[in-house]
RNA sequence: GGGGAGGUACCCAAGCGGCCAAAGGGGGCUGACUGUAGAUCAGCUGGCGGAACGCCUUCGGAGGUUCGAAUCCUUCCCUCCCCA
């Protein structure tokens, strides 16, 4: 298939970029006429992808669809350094089997978005690991500390007089040796990879190879509207999550967030966003009902329009309209736990796996949170009469419905 | 190598022999309000226990002193600062 012009190409990348390093340097690649090699360094853990990620990997399927190919650097090597933010931990290094298995689940998942066909999966212990350590102090001799101390967290370690491990300042150089290894044309990253990425930039020109361009996406802030979406913080949205999950979800976003969202989370073209930008400006439209289409939009995206839609009766039904969940997860209960059909609440609690402790169940209790068959229960040491399909309700979302079994 | 300061619950941070499961803040959870948003108000925030000023585990690790230790001693590990 004919390739579309560079300046075309250039015009559809641009779009949901913060930063493209340089543009001219990346009109110049495409006008080699040839497939570009465009890498994206995720992290070695077993991928649960989120709409953060999204971004950046739709963009990389945009330079798939464009006629490029896609190579996924795992950082499994950079893994046992631990990405020096402090914030994420070190990793043991993976086996090889762990490795070929693993290779396995990054497809699976990353087809989600990728095509598969012009992706390839490496993973970089690859070339790093049989590097000697002569081979290594060469490679550091290409950098300077000071250099490598501008990167901010760095710098802000530093000047707190928070421990900085020698091995931490590794990390950038152990990335960017990445793009020399596979001679990457772009690198495309999150804006906190800015640093990683121009290193490489650096280092792929000290050591003779035409510089990658470096093309930086939006961090996009999770549930809670301030720290960036990550599912260690507990603030994402999982694409593969259940479309009612995933419209709630958005639906519980803080309303500064929607715009963003529109933009780098849905396929609403540009001028329209701006359109219900200025809409919600003027109040001319109702926070909540645009929250719903945002809702829908992304919903629409991972599960298609008619479950999005479904999510959204759903919605309505359980917080607007204070109903009951059309499904609600049966947990099966053993009728020899009863005793002349009843139970102590708490055990109740325990034992659908609705609360992590009895003493998490008590407190709930006492502050009102829990209802049975919609009664709300008080006293947590009392015995309550369990009967097959009893709904069990604890705080605003968790349901369970309760299946007696023999 | 020498000298000094530190390591407390999810995070920050008080406590410095009993009243400490450990102040305060952040975060989180529940309730009220509401648009499952935000703001606000109230409560909760180690576990076990049918109640308790009850029991168990927790204050970097391991020992010890004491009727009793997060708090004192010994030792080990880790971090920061100054000097070399």
């Amino acid at each position: 298939m004919g390739m579309l012009a560079p300046r075309e190409q250039l015009e559809l990348l641009r779009r949901g970029t913060v930063e493209i390093i340089s543009e001219e340097a990346l009109l110049d690649k495409l006008a080699q006429g040839r497939p570009l090699r465009v890498k994206l360094g995720v992290d070695p853990t077993a991928p649960d992808l989120h709409l953060g990620n999204a971004i950046v990997l739709r963009k990389l399927r945009q330079f798939q669809d464009l006629g490029h190919e896609a190579i996924l650097v795992i950082g499994d090597f950079t893994g046992l350094i631990g990405d020096p933010s402090g914030k994420s931990e070190t990793r043991p290094a993976l086996a090889p089997e762990e490795i070929a298995r693993n290779v396995q689940t990054y497809r699976e998942q990353y087809s989600l978005l990728l095509d598969p066909v012009r992706t390839r999966v490496v993973f970089n212990s690859q070339w790093l690991r049989p590097l000697t350590f002569y081979d290594v102090i060469r490679l550091a001799s290409r950098t300077t500390v000071h250099r490598i101390l501008e990167r901010d967290d760095f710098a802000m370690r530093f000047r707190q007089h928070q421990p900085i491990h020698l091995h931490e300042l590794l990390y950038p150089l152990c990335q960017a040796y990445d793009s020399v290894a596979i001679e990457a044309d772009v690198e495309l990253g999150g804006t906190d990879q800015k640093f990683n990425n121009l290193m490489g930039r650096e280092l792929q020109r000290e050591l003779g190879q035409e510089p990658q361009v470096v093309l930086l996406t939006p961090l996009l802030p999770g549930l809670d509207g301030v720290q960036k979406m990550s599912k260690s913080l507990g603030n994402a949205i999982g694409i593969t999550e259940p479309p009612r999950e995933m419209y709630g979800k958005v639906m519980s976003l803080p309303d500064e967030l929607m715009i963003p969202y529109f933009e780098y989370c849905t396929l609403v073209p540009l001028p329209e966003v701006r359109g219900l930008e200025a809409a919600l400006r003027e109040g001319r439209v109702h926070p909540r009902d645009l929250k719903k289409r945002l809702a829908r939009e992304i919903t629409a995206i991972y599960h298609g329009a008619e479950a999005a839609r479904a999510a959204e009766q759903e919605f309505e039904r359980v917080f607007s309209g204070r109903e009951v969940p059309e499904e609600i997860p049966e947990v099966a209960l053993s009728r020899a736990a009863l005793r002349d059909g009843r139970m102590r609440l708490v055990h109740l609690l325990a034992q659908l796996e609705l609360v992590d402790s009895h003493s998490e169940a008590r407190r709930l209790v006492g502050q009102g949170g829990v209802s049975l068959d919609g009664q709300r229960v008080q006293d947590a040491d009392t015995e309550v009469s369990v009967h097959d399909g009893l709904l069990v309700r604890v705080g605003r979302r968790r349901f369970a419905r309760v299946r007696l079994t023999a």
